[in-house]
DNA sequence: TACATTATTACAACTGAGTTGCAAATATAA
DNA sequence: TTATATTTGCAACTCAGTTGTAATAATGTA
């Protein structure tokens, strides 16, 4: 059973995050999709609910917390996607993402790539953007 | 031995990009440096030569003309190097790229980084970002 | 419930990378 | 050298994302 954004949240331990409309209104647009929402779909889709610079700085804390992971998509846009199992310790999606180029969608990936060890370099962190198809632009 | 970007300029059929003082001084930027240069940096070092408008035209243009490759860094920002083995019909540059957190240089990796299989998925491209310390910086 | 404290919000103004239109300048071909 | 096509500088613009501030709302405590 996936815990919704919202039960999530009643239960964690959210720092110091406020249960606001504006917060509540943000997480059920996560309810609403598995995949992932950029930045400009949201601040567009909840203009007649708040402003855009509290979308911003909302999504900036719920990341803090360890509820959502940002990621650039494809033109260095900002997107958000459900974290799952992170704490706001340690953000433990470190998966690729994917970008269709079709209709534009962005889902997190659950395949793991391996990063090959890289002489004179020491690799900290990975992001993976992968393009191309997704099933309902294939067909 | 490798060709510099200025000879190759010369050799190569560059489409109907002509020979001009920006297109050779941003070429001899390249050839100074084996790492990538972000976009800022050029408009920033050339100021003095060209407009920022002249920077972003011509690396387009080197990039439709597979002379240099592009690709976004971790805040999004967009990057250039120069291509080894690329014609302007196809960009053969898909490799990881390594962006140092401590001294900010970015460099073009030579390791190939396997995409898996991924069903319901029909991969077009990737944009591996590493992110960790170089080896001027590690030690 | 009422109050004090602290976080959150809207608003407007800003930043900065990247783009566009156009007239003037320059490279190339004839 | 001239005609033609490309390139350049300039100014103004776009747009994602940020910042300061005063007003507002959520939370803890009495």
């Amino acid at each position: 059973m996936q815990l919704s954004c919202i039960n999530f949240i009643y239960i964690c331990i959210m720092g110091v995050l406020r249960k606001t409309k504006s917060v509540k209104l943000l997480l059920t647009e996560f309810d609403k999709k598995s995949s992932a929402i950029s930045v400009i779909t949201l601040v567009d889709r909840l203009k007649v609910e708040m402003n855009k610079t509290t979308v911003y700085r909302i999504l900036d804390k719920l990341e803090d917390d360890g509820i959502l992971h940002s990621f650039l998509g494809k033109n260095g846009l900002k997107w958000y996607a459900k974290c799952k199992g992170c704490s706001s310790k340690t953000h433990h999606d470190v998966h690729p993402h994917f970008q269709c180029v079709s209709c534009g969608k962005v889902d997190c990936l659950t395949v793991s790539i391996t990063i090959p060890e890289i002489p004179n370099y020491k690799v900290e962190a990975s992001h993976v953007l992968l393009q191309g198809k997704c099933k309902a632009c294939i067909g």
